[in-house]
DNA sequence: ACATCGCATAGACAGCTGTCAACATAGACA
DNA sequence: TGTCTATGTTGACAGCTGTCTATGCGATGT
């Protein structure tokens, strides 16, 4: 509740203890925070790309995984996964000549129980 | 399964019965459909003028009680409403003088499965 | 009839966003 | 060393989006 958060928190962070948006009204900091992680989201490159890395075997997925699947350039698809890395969607970890990202399935629970969850 | 979908499907309805994002990849059609969801939720006053709607008692309110909780010229408000009827996020009725709009919960609780239902 | 109120629409405009081509980087291998 | 492969970065640009002012339109009240 300060005056200003540290930036240091990533959106995940904020919203992983909201009460659900049917339940009480939301405030601004909250709205804002949970509507950058939409955001992130909300874009049908990017939900698919959340959903082939969080649906692969093992729950991670190199980029090369990754590329095939769309008639996307490669720096388009390094971009869209830069924005749900820096989310706190998407977890990275190089390995060799490999990036392998991999879903934080805890956020987007998180962000399903804040928008789904039914008023009490 | 259609090649082309009728377009008298609102994203809400489209989205009622999938998969969760974590269990298989999604389809190009899937995806742009709750992308298209997503981005009307994915504003700060949108998902507050959800919020609002959604608690406040009765599961309705007129647009008289959510101007006020924003900085923001009334027609900026009747925008983002709108936005929120047309993808079904948001029911509409007139009721002499004022309008009432009410949350869709069903919409948000099956939105709220697809993002956070955990994979099996 | 006239003014007022509640809400929607239209048009304009700055700022953001998705995409690409070109380039950069870093490791593997010959 | 040089080259190839996998990925990220930069800069540019068209298109979308949130906001405003001005206006419209129906219902209510005087």
């Amino acid at each position: 509740m300060s005056k200003s958060a540290p930036l240091t928190l990533t959106p995940v962070q904020t919203v992983a203890c909201c009460a659900p948006l049917s339940r009480e009204p939301m405030s601004r900091q909250q709205a804002e925070q949970v509507a950058a992680l939409l955001k992130a989201l909300a874009d049908p490159v990017r939900l698919r790309l959340m959903s082939l890395v969080a649906s692969h075997e093992g729950g991670e997925a190199c980029v090369c995984d990754l590329t095939d699947a769309f008639d996307l350039s490669q720096p388009t698809i390094s971009h869209h996964l830069k924005v749900l890395h820096e989310t706190g969607l998407l977890d990275r970890e190089k390995r060799g000549v490999w990036v392998y990202y991999r879903a934080r399935t805890e956020a987007l629970a998180n962000l399903g129980a804040l928008i789904g969850a039914a008023a009490p």
